[in-house]
DNA sequence: CGCGAACTTGACGATTTTCAAAGCGAGTGG
DNA sequence: CCACTCGCTTTGAAAATCGTCAAGTTCGCG
């Protein structure tokens, strides 16, 4: 009766959008740093086909803040983002977007099903991970933060290699990285080496981290079970 | 053509859910300190109707963060929150909502345009909340993100007085306070202490706060601009 | 090969947490 | 009506964590 019931709330991979709302947009090469603009009231859509981006907030001059990160599948809709000066849409990896505007986007959820229930089960991915990270910042040390986010990566972008190790691409800048998890820069690369040292996590090249025990590296974060059922490649 | 690109995306305040989404649920009175349950696979959607409610993560026995905060006029979507054990609903202050049932909300949101855009309204209304307050978390000082709260519920529940006075009701203990904000009890009662002693906020019956000049407030926090924005009582 | 950006590391300092104890308020039973 | 208890709040001193500043190192790239 209802495709939204189909799929567990659990289900963190993305279906495919409807082609009808991939041809109502452009397609957008991101280069990594590549800024990507929301539109003056917020008009712009981005729908994420390959790549990460993240969402940036400067509350001031001297604080930064990664409030959103998105995937491939995920939908960046500038309307559900609040209206503050400092906010950026960035990408931290080359990729690829599609950009539509609001009201074409809402012009087509409201005749085509398929557009309206892709549009929900995006949001019942990403609304969830918003609190998870908002948990994950406002109560976890910063070791377990780091933890987190690095498991967040593995299962999102990582393989599994073998005997339960995991590799992974690390799409975000150390700098990045301290901003998502509201850490400062040097705790962070204190807390990698401290990880580093413990044997736990290995970094090759600084964009690619390995997890010769991805289970030892879960069991650092209370919110293990959360992450995986949330980012899980099923 | 489209009634969400009627509204600006800073409309704070609720329009009215439609009757026709009220009348599919029952109504429920709340007292304070009431869990309201979200259902097995996450099959329950509370509106607002009265009072505050608060979504409690307990990500650990010792630590307890509270990552959403609902307003009349919020929805209250079970499919949206993450499956991860410690999730509660907390009534915070007498008041009543609406429950009905995921499906019964889909299937209503499938054939009545009303229904969807009130959601996609409600969606406009909440989500970039929890980003600012993501933002607030991760890159405030303690006593900046306590005058963001207290900005907020000056807002939200409060009146004008006077000479630019404002009266609001605080439903939050401090315990909730703190935990909202990722503070310790002992230390938001320290900042509270200190904004006291400035002069800027004064409390009545522990539930009850009063800024004498409300301009005064806001200046101690850099997001105020964006919390006037979304909680405005227009 | 050398430059610049990103990352790492150490010492110090500030904010926040922890732990303990005392104060206040509301509700209860005598 | 009062004394009592329980929970919430407030405050202080010590400890831990995290941030700041500065210097050094590695890495990618021309």
């Amino acid at each position: 009766m209802n495709m939204l019931c189909d799929i567990p709330k659990s289900a963190s991979q993305a279906s495919a959008p409807p082609a009808s709302l991939l041809k109502a947009g452009i397609v957008i090469a991101m280069r990594p740093r590549q800024r990507l603009g929301l539109g003056r009231d917020g008009e712009h859509v981005y729908i994420v086909r390959e790549g990460t981006l993240m969402l940036e907030a400067l509350p001031q001059p001297s604080a930064r803040q990664i409030i959103d990160l998105y995937y491939p599948g995920d939908a960046v809709r500038a309307q559900l983002l609040p209206s503050m000066s400092g906010l950026n849409l960035i990408a931290s990896t080359p990729g690829e977007v599609v950009r539509l505007s609001e009201p074409r986007l809402y012009a087509l959820a409201d005749t085509d099903a398929a557009v309206r229930h892709w549009l929900d089960d995006a949001l019942a991915r990403q609304y969830p991970r918003r609190l998870v990270h908002l948990a994950t910042v406002g109560s976890l040390s910063g070791e377990e933060r780091v933890v987190s986010l690095l498991m967040e990566l593995a299962l999102r972008v990582g393989e599994a290699t073998q005997n339960g190790a995991r590799a992974f691409d690390m799409p975000l800048s150390r700098t990045d990285m301290a901003d998502y998890l509201s850490l400062n820069a040097d705790t962070l690369s204190r807390i990698m080496s401290r990880l580093r040292q413990s044997g736990v996590l290995s970094v090759a090249n600084r964009g690619r981290g390995y997890a010769p025990n991805f289970e030892a590296l879960c069991r650092l974060t209370p919110l293990a079970d959360t992450i995986a059922r949330m980012h899980a490649t099923q």
